[in-house]
Parts: structure tokens; C-alpha cells; sequence
RNA sequence: AGGCAAUUAGCUCAGUGGUAGAGCACUACCUUGACACGGUAGGGGUCAGCAGUUCAACUCUGCUAUUGCCUACCA
């Protein structure tokens, strides 16, 4: 079989992720084992509204390489995904395409048609997200899809609220709100951003005393709220307004008389120390107001207009339109005092960047206080969620909760899920499951619901339950058991499973980023611990954010994004999801099209160096036996004990017969020093890739796959065994070797599947002879994957360090040599003698590389001895374990250049002396230190001085 | 204002109480029968600064500087 010279992703990419899907390989179901343990995982959903950008696919690629791996070893695993319906955002696309193809406003056509409009809109557009979602290659069980406004996820939710209601923790009152003027809803504080602006003023105005000529001097930003203001307020302690204490002020531009009220609130020391208050418009003046029984006058409309309260002169105008006149006012009246530059950091709504009004207004809240506790409780008690990285996050976490206010959960919108609350004509509230259980608790038809919809939040809060069949069903710890099947029926008609909740609650890990700790982890926390008993997720991996390249945010504003579907298609997204984990340690980083580029350089390394297999493989097959024989021979001694009682596995004789191939010289037991260094590398590979991705270390992961594949796989494996398996005459030997390198290939590619799902299958499907025999046991009926094979564990009993140290040894003597050649302009083509002085051991192993050493060091000849016995025209090095090498180099030698190249060498080992000798003969430092440490550099510096001594010679000899 | 983090090679970033690492970029040589998206060899860093703890500090502690993030904001 003979593939393209170079890798091309789109093929692949194109094919196997729908054959993957058609053969319901992402569905827990695959799962033959009754007794497999679960994993779990799900989305953070995606905006309905949304595109895949950056974070997404750090994100994305990140949950997919944890959940590809555990369900490679078998765990019977959900990757759980869905989308959100993104309340504000979607209807605020919908309202605008609403208008451009129709020149019409939502209330022009009624919440029962707009509502209509934006579920067609969904239809038609809300599958760009998953679509791209496939792109990615993501392992999601799309049987499980789940969209908040589902029927069942909506069932969760007005039970939650009506539960919530019912004791107490739910509630309807009047406060100072952060209100949108523009998208005309309130907000709760995590959907207001702060904004500087550097040329805001400050504005003086002058209130004057009744029945005084005297004037009280006030300082504001927003002078138009003057029109709303019931009092003055000064520090009881500031002697300067103590008298005026208790006056009235004759309010300008209203025939209006509010007292001078004394309150701590006020700082002496800022400002003139009096401060207007506008109960109805300041949520600072909202709390003087409460303490000083102020009136509480509204002087602005929704839209952010002046309101009737206001007069002729004002009703109608924008709130910045009265602030000039307002100031325009005051001027003409001789009463502004002055007007400096000022600073202003004003607060601006998330998604369209209004600035916020502080309105009073009657809105739902949910109390947070206890369930906040209970999680505070379970950080305590458990350490859970584990955030990683543990810091900054488990802190912030906790301190935010720990400074947790009430929850505003209303909505002024009409997409979402409508607040569960009607009203009678006289305005007692109902709140209730169903229009049908409000009207038997009113005893009356005539009700009308609440007009607010939820936060989105509210129902994302619920996504790690709601999402697996919970509908608000009354759940004692632990047992997360559906009571009511003949409801779960209807509740999760995707799937046919029941029993979700029980197998995948709590989910394993939540991967996220920063932005949601409080608007999604938090609240998910509280909500899982109050309805089900138990906490969402164990582990939570905060990731950072993707920079552009000169580490700035990326925005739509300063047009800086990098659209990950762009990346793909240049580069393939197999590089980009290797290019993403490799940057993953939870810290932000620049984006650099180059990084990709050189794990795209990686994905065709592998592909050429299966090529390059492939090629060779005549005679060849896929099978683990060649890496590990006695694991063979464990097997057949298995099988074969059921039908002979007593077995002795020491017996070769024995085996030899039922198995000829075990015969002393059978090929699988005769491995070389490279074969056994290249199994105990692939060993500790596996080991250490598994325990990197336990621990979430996702960049240890990367890179050791990538410098155990290039460096020691292709650099050095294949250059040492190819001679052998490219032979042209087919033999045991031959054939054994090409079924090694071939194994170890495939090896390889399971361990690097969960990175690279499209490559890894594509090459794999063309290995010979692998099939589902290959698979974890869980899914032997499976159609034949590499995403079903069985994930390497790693076998420290197949980890060699004395075949590691000895192919050290012939890398180190073929380097030194390479070296010389590289220094001294040898040509390629010309091939020297390498005279080698070792102790036995070491010419024992130079000895049975000696072609491989020949080739690489591209040599002559190599002459093993105990001494060295040369020309002087040669160039000479030391090696580790006191080995010597030389190169007779008569005519090619430089003797300038050679004397240069000594002394470099022999100048670093005396640098590195003086600093070990000055530790050994520091008294403290050999008593103090850990004695292995001091025989550690007491080995060095011998060694050192017998490296030191030869080089010392080899520059006489030149000189 | 408070809190937190970062500062390591030209760039982007790993890393560790005991001889400084990677990728890219750079230099020289090489179209050697998998790969020039390649090979071989090499150059390059007082690990931000100052002080302390320690036999030993890039690593731990404190301070300073710069940068970034978060939270709360005084009208």
C-alpha cells in the first residue's frame, strides 16, 4: 500500500467522523460491559446564537481528549452536549433581523408570534454551532443532544422555581436594579461590565437654604438625577454643615422642598462632603433613602427618557439630552458652581454596552444565603470542586461566595422560559407548575402569568441534571433514581435510557473557563447540592484565555480574532487540537499560527513514518507479542490451564511444542538493544501520558507523545532498525522486525488518538491486520476503531534502564562522531575509521551496534580496543563511563580547528570542576547535603578528571 | 482602592531546592531509497531587580519595578 508523500486532513476529516457517528461509537451504549465504570462530561453549552471561536476549541479539545481517553480504557463514557437559548442575545438577533426584513418591532407583531419567529430561526440556524462542533471532531453523544428550551429542561425549571418558591428561597420585591435601556431589561451584577471613560465631569451644584441666602454646594456625575432627588445628605461629625442639619433646600428647577439629612454614608473628605441623594436612581442613595424614610421618586422611564415626574421642560428627553439641560439650567440660574474633568467609571450592560441605569423597579430574586452556605460547606468538608489549577480559583471561588448577594433572576424579555407565576385581578400571586395547578390554587380562571422570563442562567444552573433526565422529581442524596418512570419516558425520549441521572451523576469534570466561575460553576453547585443531594462535578479545570498574538483580548471590536475554522482548514484541526493542549496549564497565552504550523510539521511526521512502514510491511503484521512475548505466552498458558490442571510456565520444552514459534531463537524473543530501548521508551511513554492526563497536564501529555514519536521513534528507532526491514529478502528476522516497528506504530497511535482522532484512524485503518480483536474489551462488537482500541496503560515491568543506558551509549558514540564530522567539514560521502577505547562492557555493546554505528556515524570501520592506538592527525572526544573515541583523519584534519574544538571542550569540564570541587570542599555542603548527592558530584568530578587528563593529551599531541 | 497572578533564549512558552528546557527563528553542512512540513551539527539565557532563609535559590520568604486579570467602588 503506498500512501501520498504528504498528509492531507480533509480527506479524513471529511469521512470518519460520520462513520464514527453512524456506528453510535460516541454513545455509551457502545459499551458492552455491564460492570464498566462510568465517566462523564457535559458541554458547557454554546450559545444557540454562537460560533465556534478560540476558546471553544481549547475548550472543546480539551474535554474531548479526556473523555476519547477513558472510553479507550473501557469506561462506559457520556460527552454530554446541548446548546443554550441565550435569552438576550437571541433576542436581540432575532428583534434586529425582525426589523431588516420587515421594517417591524417584536411588540408590532406580539410575544405569541415573535416567540414563533425565533424557534424557526433556531431551526434554521441554531445547527451552525454543532455542526461546527463536528468539525471538531468532538466524541458527543448527539442521540443525548439537549437544548435548554427542551420540554424536559423546562419541566426542571418551574419545578425548581416553584420549589424554590414554596420555601422562601424565591422572592418578589422592590430594589435598585441595573437596568438596560436599550434591550430593556434588568440585569443582575455579573452581566454589567465596568467601562472608564477618561472624560467624564464632575458637576457642582448649588442647592440654596430656605429662607437663607446661603447655598449647600453638591457634587455629581449625573446632575439630570437632581430631578429625583428627596434629600441632601452631610456627615453628622462634619462641623462645617453641622447647623444646616435639619434645614430644607428649596430644589431648583422643581417647585420641590427636600430636608438636609445627616448620614455616615457621606465622607467628609471627598467632594464638597454633601451629597444629593436620589433614592430612586442610586443604590447607595436607595440605602440612605431606607434609613431616613425618603420618598423613593422614579424620574425616568425604561428607555432611559425623563418621565412625567420631571415637568414639561424635561418629560420625553433622553437622560443625556436633560443632563445638558439640566446644566444648561443651573448656568442660566447662576447656580453651577463649576465643572471638572473627571474619570468615571461607569457600568455597561454585557452584550449591547449601554450604559446601565440603577432603576427601581419590582422584579424576582432568588435568596442565596443557605444554599450559598452549603457549598461553602462541601469546599470545607470535600475540597470540592477541585478547581485546577487550585490557585487563584478555589479562593476566588470561595471568597465570592462568601460575598454572595441576592440573585436577580427576572427577565423584561420574551425569549426564554416564562416565570411560573400568575396573577389574579386583585394582584395576589400564584405561582405553580401549570396554568392548570394556578388555577386551583386561585380557585378562578381569570389569571394572568408574570410577562418576565428567566436568566439563562437559571436554567444553565441546572444543565448538569436536567440534562440527564432530572424534571424536578423530590431526590434524597445519592440515590438519583427517576421515581416516575412513565414521565422519564417522556422526559428523555432521545436517549430511551432511564437511568442516566444514576449512572452519570455526578459528572467527572467540568471544563471551563474563568469568565463563568460565579454565573455558571458556582450556581451549578449550589442547585446539584440542593436538588439532588450531590455535587455536580468532582474536578473543574479552569483553562486560560487564547490571546491574539501581541496578547491582547481578542474582540469583535478590534477585529483581532482568529476563526479556529480558518485554522482548520489550513493546517488541519488535528494540529490545532494538538497546538491547544500543548498550551493548556490554565494561563492565558498569544495565539502563534507557527506553533500549529509545527505540530501540523508533526501529524506529517507520523504519516510519513507510517508510510514508511507501510512500505516495508510485507510479511507484516499488527500484533502485540513482538513487544511483549511473555505476555503471549501468559495468554496461552491462560487458555490452556482450563484443560490441564498443572502447568509448569518455566516448561520450554513445553511450550515449544504447543507453540513452535516459543522455540529458543523464535524471532518475537530475539530483540535487539534497540528493540528493547524503543519498548521500554513506548513503556514510559504510556505511563507517563496517563498520569499526565489524571492530573489534567495536558501540555506534559503533548509533549512527551511528541518527543517519544520524533526524537526517539523516527530519529533513532527507525534509522537503527531500517537497513533490517527494508531488506528485499523475506526471512523470520526480517518479518519479525517489520511486525515490531509496525506494532509500535500502532501503539502509538492509540496513545495519540485522543489528540489527533482523524489522523490516528486514518493510518491506523491501513496497518495490517488490525481489527476489533484490537478493541478494549467493552467493545469487541464494534465496528473496528481506533477510538474503541485499547488505551495504552504503559507496563513498568517492560521498562529496561539497562537497555535505556546502553543505547545511550550508542547514541552518545554515534553523536560525538557526527560531531567531529560536522566540526572538521567531513564530507558525506567519506567515510572514516572510529576507533573506540572502552572497558569490555562497552565495547561489548558497540560491538553487537556496530552496523547500526557504521551507518549513522556513516564509518568505515569501527576498532574496539582497550587503548588507543592512532595517528596524530586525528580528532578525538571522550565519552561517558571513560570511553575514548578517535578519528584518523590524515589530510582532513585542521589541526587549528581541532585544537579549538579540545580546548572548548576541556574549558566547560574544568568550569564545571572548580564549581563541584568548590562544594566538596565546603564542609558544610558534605555534612549537610544528602550523602547520595555528595557521591553523586564525588562520581562527577572523578570523572571529570579522567575526561580532563585525556583531552589534556590529545591537545599535547596536537600542539 | 483591595485581591490575585505573571516576569526564564530574538519570539511564544514549559520546568525544577542540587549541572537551565522545548517549538519557532538563527548559523553551517546535507536533495543519504518515509518525510525539505526533512536530516545532521551548532550558537544563544547573571531565569525582572534588591535583600533574606538554606550546605545549596531560577525554584522558598519579603520588598521594589513592570504587565495582566478579578472584585468593589465616593457622590
Amino acid at each position: 500500500m503506498e500512501l501520498e508523500k504528504s498528509y492531507n486532513p480533509k480527506q479524513a476529516e471529511e469521512t470518519h467522523y460520520k462513520t464514527w457517528e453512524a456506528n453510535n461509537c460516541f454513545t455509551p451504549e457502545i459499551n458492552e460491559n455491564p460492570n464498566a465504570r462510568a465517566f462523564s462530561i457535559v458541554i458547557p453549552p454554546p450559545n444557540v446564537t454562537g460560533s465556534l471561536h478560540m476558546g471553544h476549541a481549547l475548550q472543546h479539545t480539551l474535554m474531548d481528549v479526556l473523555t476519547r481517553r477513558k472510553r479507550m480504557l473501557g469506561f462506559k463514557t457520556l460527552f454530554l452536549v446541548g446548546v443554550d437559548h441565550a435569552g438576550i442575545s437571541t433576542q436581540l438577533m432575532v428583534t434586529r433581523q425582525l426589523k431588516k426584513d420587515e421594517h417591524k418591532t417584536p411588540q408590532d407583531i406580539g410575544r405569541e408570534e415573535f416567540t414563533k419567529r425565533v424557534w424557526a430561526w433556531k431551526e434554521k440556524f441554531g445547527d451552525t454551532i454543532t455542526n461546527q462542533i463536528r468539525r471538531e471532531g468532538l466524541s458527543v453523544d448527539w442521540t443525548r443532544e439537549q437544548f435548554t428550551m427542551d420540554e424536559s429542561l423546562s419541566l426542571a425549571v418551574r419545578n425548581v422555581f416553584v420549589r424554590l418558591y414554596e420555601e422562601g428561597w424565591i422572592y418578589r420585591g422592590t430594589r435598585i436594579v441595573n437596568w438596560c435601556p436599550k434591550d430593556k431589561t434588568v440585569l443582575s451584577d455579573l452581566e454589567v461590565k465596568d467601562e472608564t471613560k477618561k472624560d467624564g465631569k464632575l458637576y457642582f451644584l448649588q442647592y440654596p437654604i430656605k429662607d437663607s441666602d446661603k447655598k449647600l454646594t453638591v457634587a455629581t456625575t449625573r446632575p439630570e438625577t437632581m430631578l429625583g432627588d428627596t434629600a441632601v445628605a452631610v456627615n453628622p461629625d462634619d462641623e462645617r454643615y453641622n447647623d444646616l442639619i435639619g434645614k430644607t433646600i428649596a430644589l431648583p428647577l422643581t417647585n420641590r422642598e427636600i430636608p438636609i439629612i445627616a448620614d455616615e454614608y457621606v465622607e467628609v473628605g471627598f467632594g464638597t462632603g454633601a451629597v444629593k441623594i436620589t433614592p430612586a436612581h442610586d443604590p447607595n442613595d436607595y440605602e440612605v433613602g431606607e434609613r431616613h424614610n425618603l420618598e423613593k421618586l422614579v424620574v425616568m422611564n425604561a428607555d432611559a427618557t425623563m418621565n412625567e415626574n420631571t415637568g414639561a421642560d424635561f418629560e420625553g428627553l433622553d437622560r443625556y439630552a436633560a443632563r445638558e439641560k439640566v446644566v444648561e439650567r443651573f448656568e442660566e440660574l447662576g447656580l453651577l458652581k463649576k465643572v471638572d474633568d473627571y474619570e468615571v467609571v461607569l457600568p455597561v450592560c454585557e452584550r449591547c454596552k449601554t450604559v446601565v441605569e440603577p432603576f427601581l423597579s419590582e422584579q424576582w430574586f432568588v435568596r442565596m444565603d443557605e444554599m450559598r452556605d452549603v457549598a461553602l460547606d462541601l469546599m470545607r468538608r470535600e475540597n470540592a470542586p477541585h478547581f485546577f489549577p487550585q490557585v487563584p480559583h478555589e479562593k476566588v471561588y470561595t471568597t465570592w461566595l462568601e460575598n454572595l448577594k441576592d440573585w436577580t433572576i427576572s427577565r423584561q424579555l420574551w425569549w426564554g422560559h416564562q416565570i411560573p407565576a400568575w396573577y389574579d385581578e386583585r394582584g395576589n400571586v400564584f405561582v405553580a407548575r401549570s396554568f392548570e395547578e394556578a388555577k386551583q390554587k386561585a380557585e378562578t380562571e381569570n389569571l394572568t402569568q408574570d410577562a418576565d422570563v428567566l436568566d439563562t442562567w437559571f436554567s444553565s444552573a441546572l444543565w448538569a441534571f436536567s440534562t440527564l433526565g432530572w424534571t424536578g422529581d423530590e431526590i434524597q442524596n445519592s440515590k438519583f433514581k427517576i421515581q416516575n418512570p412513565e414521565q422519564s419516558e417522556i422526559l428523555n425520549p432521545k436517549s430511551g435510557i432511564l437511568n442516566d441521572l444514576e449512572t452519570f451523576y455526578p459528572t467527572d469534570v467540568l471544563v471551563t473557563n474563568r469568565d463563568i466561575i460565579f454565573l455558571w460553576v458556582s450556581r451549578m453547585v449550589m442547585t446539584g447540592l440542593k436538588f439532588i443531594g450531590e455535587k455536580p462535578f468532582k474536578d473543574v479545570i479552569i483553562h486560560g484565555t487564547v490571546l491574539d498574538k501581541n496578547g491582547q483580548r481578542m474582540s469583535k471590536t478590534k477585529n483581532n480574532g482568529i476563526d479556529p475554522l480558518d485554522v482548520f482548514d489550513k493546517y488541519g484541526v488535528d494540529a490545532t487540537r494538538l497546538a491547544l493542549a500543548d498550551s493548556a496549564t490554565g494561563v492565558d497565552f498569544a495565539w502563534r499560527d507557527e506553533k500549529v504550523e509545527s505540530f501540523r510539521n508533526f501529524a506529517n511526521k507520523i504519516w510519513n513514518a507510517t508510510r514508511f512502514c507501510l512500505l516495508n510491511s510485507d510479511g507484516a503484521q499488527v500484533d502485540y507479542s513482538y513487544l511483549n512475548p511473555k505476555a503471549e505466552v501468559k495468554e496461552i498458558v491462560k487458555t490452556l490451564n482450563d484443560e490441564l490442571v498443572e502447568l509448569d510456565e518455566e516448561d520450554e520444552e513445553f511450550l515449544d511444542k504447543i507453540k513452535p514459534e516459543f522455540a529458543r531463537d523464535n524471532p518475537k524473543e530475539n530483540l535487539s538493544v534497540a528493540d528493547k530501548w524503543i519498548i521500554s521508551r513506548l513503556n514510559k511513554t504510556a505511563l507517563t501520558v496517563n498520569q499526565s492526563l489524571d492530573n489534567y497536564n495536558f501540555h506534559e501529555a503533548t509533549q512527551t507523545l511528541y518527543h517519544f514519536f520524533w526524537d526517539d521513534f523516527c530519529d533513532w528507532y527507525i534509522e537503527l532498525v531500517k537497513d533490517e526491514i527494508t531488506s528485499d529478502v523475506p526471512n523470520v528476522g526480517r518479518d519479525a522486525a517489520r511486525s515490531r516497528i509496525i506494532t509500535i506504530i500502532e501503539q502509538s497511535l492509540r496513545l495519540l488518538h485522543p489528540f489527533m482522532p482523524f489522523l490516528t484512524e486514518e493510518l491506523w485503518q491501513k496497518l495490517p491486520n488490525v481489527s476489533s480483536d484490537l478493541h478494549n474489551g467493552a467493545y469487541k462488537n464494534a465496528a473496528q476503531t481506533i477510538m474503541l482500541a485499547d488505551f495504552p496503560a504503559g507496563d513498568v515491568s517492560m521498562v529496561d534502564e539497562q537497555s535505556e543506558a546502553e543505547m545511550q551509549a550508542v547514541i552518545e558514540l554515534i553523536s560525538k562522531v557526527r560531531n567531529i564530522r560536522a566540526e572538521m567539514n567531513i564530507k558525506p560521502g567519506d567515510k572514516p575509521a572510529i576507533h573506540v577505547a572502552a572497558g569490555q562492557d562497552l565495547q561489548n555493546i558497540f560491538k553487537s551496534n556496530e552496523a547500526q554505528i557504521l551507518k549513522l556515524a556513516r564509518a568505515e570501520r569501527l576498532n574496539l580496543s582497550e587503548t588507543l592506538d592512532v595517528p596524530r592527525a586525528s580528532a578525538k572526544a571522550v565519552l561517558t563511563g571513560g570511553a575514548e573515541i578517535a578519528l584518523p583523519l590524515e589530510g582532513l584534519i585542521d589541526f587549528d580547528k581541532e585544537r579549538s574544538r579540545v580546548e572548548n571542550q576541556l574549558e566547560k569540564l574544568i568550569l564545571e570542576n572548580e564549581r563541584l570541587t568548590k562544594q566538596l570542599t565546603n564542609e558544610n555542603f558534605v555534612s549537610r547535603a544528602p550523602q547520595e548527592k555528595v557521591q553523586e558530584i564525588r562520581e562527577r568530578v572523578a570523572e571529570i578528571k579522567q575526561q580532563n587528563k585525556t583531552l589534556k593529551q590529545n591537545l599535547e599531541a596536537l600542539k
